[in-house]
DNA sequence: CCGCCCAACTTGATGTGTCAACAACTACCA
DNA sequence: TGGTAGTTGTTGACACATCAAGTTGGGCGG
């Protein structure tokens, strides 16, 4: 009854599906960890306070929002709803386009975001780019793209 | 103000970064989604269940176990109530060993995981591994490995 | 053999994510 | 014009994770 959670692995996929663990599971835990100790912000709000700092009018849209931050928008709206009640974003209906809601970023989310994002470029060098060969990096660039691709093409098998 | 969030990452490692999203993000919700879809369990659900079924006598410490899942002791203990109340597994004390208690799979648990460990390891391969080729399945090993000794490293900065 | 400390859990409060239902609009078509 | 379907967001209930505190048992120094 050995090896039953990876019967059906070659040893050399198994070990990869081990190593992606850590990328899965310990990675986001430690960043999440570090940013909330250090910024007083979970990472995925970081997320969405970062793409909208990197806007023109640090505004965008929900939907296009919860797309750019891999979010669903249910947990976008949570977490703009928080969001809006610390008052680093505020939301406005667009007007004449149905249900269609705007989110932009506020002085003040302007300003946490601009202290936050020099702790969290270093932690993601810390814990990831600066550990990898050149080469390295872009294969994880393919694998990325290849996983979201696999993923986008089967989200759903009724 | 372009670039906010990245702006301390060149060109190709922001690549690599953004696409690393794809398996820290996607991956999980799209693994953990498809085990409750298909198995009614969770993802890390599975995985407790699985590492004990590949245990001789199905039985493992709760401290080990926990080692072994990347996951705090906490969380676990949590996690063993719910699925000893499932009746998927108990817990036991071990004698003249301090606190120490073992938890092991009972014979419904392991029929569990053997009716969702096929799922389990298609979707792996559908989401992961088969979109991979090999030089780049051990690559990803070596970055799992890196990240790892990284995180392993420098867990807390005062 | 007593007291202190540490290791191994457990527990409860609080926050966050998810899912399913609902609500608000627009647009299209008869 | 009125109905119906499709987008886009919001909400509430519930499940789960996390964190800080508490508990329990052993070891060890004095």
């Amino acid at each position: 009854m050995n090896e039953l959670g990876t019967r059906w692995l070659r040893a050399d996929e198994r070990d990869a599906w081990l190593a992606n663990s850590a990328l899965m599971i310990s990675l986001p835990a430690a960043l999440d960890a570090r940013m909330q100790r250090e910024s007083g912000m979970t990472f995925f709000e970081y997320m969405v306070l970062s793409v909208l700092s990197e806007e023109p009018d640090r505004t965008m849209q929900l939907s296009h929002l919860a797309a750019r931050t891999s979010s669903s928008l249910s947990r976008l709206s949570h977490v703009v709803g928080r969001l809006e009640k610390r008052e680093l974003m505020s939301r406005a209906r667009i007007p004449g386009a149905g249900r269609r809601t705007s989110a932009t970023l506020t002085d003040a989310g302007l300003a946490e975001v601009v202290a936050a994002a020099p702790g969290h470029v270093a932690a993601v060098r810390e814990y990831l780019i600066d550990r990898l060969e050149p080469d390295e990096l872009a294969v994880l660039s393919r694998i990325g793209s290849a996983v979201d691709a696999a993923i986008r093409a089967a989200p759903d098998v009724s």
